[in-house]
DNA sequence: GTCTATATGGGGATAGAC
DNA sequence: GTCTATCCCCATATAGAC
């Protein structure tokens, strides 16, 4: 079936070249024009397969977020001693690991890298067609990781709880973003390639983060002025 | 916008016209057209003024990331006795507690929560000509809390002391960003317009995540294939 | 399904009067 | 310093041939 792969061929050649760009500038700054050159693709390819620039990037994410969110939840199921490391990594891994490099040089046109750039911009910039998409992808997943951790510790759901996962996604976004910037500030010390050690650098902060006594209320929750 | 205020400065007004849609659109998808209709503005007054978009986004960040380093430094330097937290609490409540809302309501229009939507936009955006510009705003104070976290554990700055600084700012970035994603996954638990809590929050994760044990280091600093 | 050509509108920047 | 008018480019989207 020959004659039939031109179709999915396109369609996945406008995927691969739409995740680069929104990696690279975001959704606002990236156009079907430069999209489609670079994918060898017709310009109007994108309305007939995706019916126009917000279809494209929903199709992008999804491609994406739906097996990363199955390996959380299946990571989380396979949990034999859930303590609070162990949750937090079946958190934190799979999109870290799913972003790594996959080749020898850490290019910034690996597979992964790419990846890792389209979410940390997707997750900060959110335009307003995507936030009911994005809600409902993340939702379930972040509701039984809350539950998840707040059990590891014996503890109640809380606002601190709920806080602290908002944290961990901060900071998780922030690297998946700005692996770079790291690299850079540090000269060198920290070498956001090394997936593993990044993994552990993360399920270490955020643990411990994650365990800490809460803080005390100090009001009745209403901002002092 | 009742009376007319043509004394006011045209700087001042475009200034705070480009904040609040650097907030809310990113730079990318900010045009100058919408910016100066929202400022009552000639739009060749942008040009005239600060030389071109890109000349208003850097001025739009100078105004304020100047005066919030230099509390941050003043308060680090002001501590007595610099235990892990109080430094953490210097570095992450000036931003915080700029950004916060300083009416009664937390309007999506409060100049903090203008602000605070500006930073975290700007920060994972970072548009290429403000890669250089935001490095040399941020270095500094980047490196001088490296060094006072690291003294008040007692430790050399190493990659650890380096990603974790840097999971704290994403943290706090995709925080000010999305203050309200949290409170609405969280249904109501977390309240953004808290500042004293939130900062609490913060200070209490971070300080426990920067106090960590450091993670045992796998292998030679290459990703596992 | 894919292409060319084009419709339609908005973008940043500037010239030159006042 | 501010305005109007305009240049020139690029954006998304579509029409219609093949």
């Amino acid at each position: 079936m020959v004659s039939d792969t031109r179709a999915a061929d396109t369609r996945d050649q406008i995927l691969d070249a739409a995740e680069a760009m929104l990696a690279e500038h975001g959704y606002a700054g990236t156009s079907l024009r430069q999209l489609t050159a670079r994918a060898n693709v017709n310009l109007a390819a994108v309305n007939y397969h995706f019916g126009g620039k917000e279809g494209l990037a929903k199709a992008v994410l999804e491609r994406r977020i739906g097996p990363i969110n199955r390996e959380r939840m299946a990571r989380l199921d396979a949990l034999e001693r859930p303590d609070v490391a162990a949750v937090v990594r079946a958190f934190v891994e799979p999109p870290l690991r799913a972003a790594a490099p996959d080749t020898a040089n850490p290019d910034d046109d690996s597979p992964g890298h790419r990846m890792c750039r389209m979410f940390g911009r997707i997750l900060v910039e959110q335009p307003p067609f995507l936030r009911a998409f994005l809600a409902t992808q993340f939702r379930t997943v972040a509701r039984r990781f809350v539950e998840a951790l707040t059990k590891s510790l014996r503890r109640q759901p809380s606002a601190t709880t709920w806080w602290r996962l908002h944290f961990i996604v901060g900071a998780m976004a922030h690297t998946l973003q700005n692996a770079s910037t790291v690299e850079r500030m540090s000269e060198g010390l920290c070498n956001p390639s090394d997936v593993d050690a990044l993994v552990d650098e993360l399920v270490a902060f955020a643990a411990a983060g994650f365990a800490a006594k809460a803080p005390r209320r100090r009001r009745s929750g209403v901002t002092r002025r």
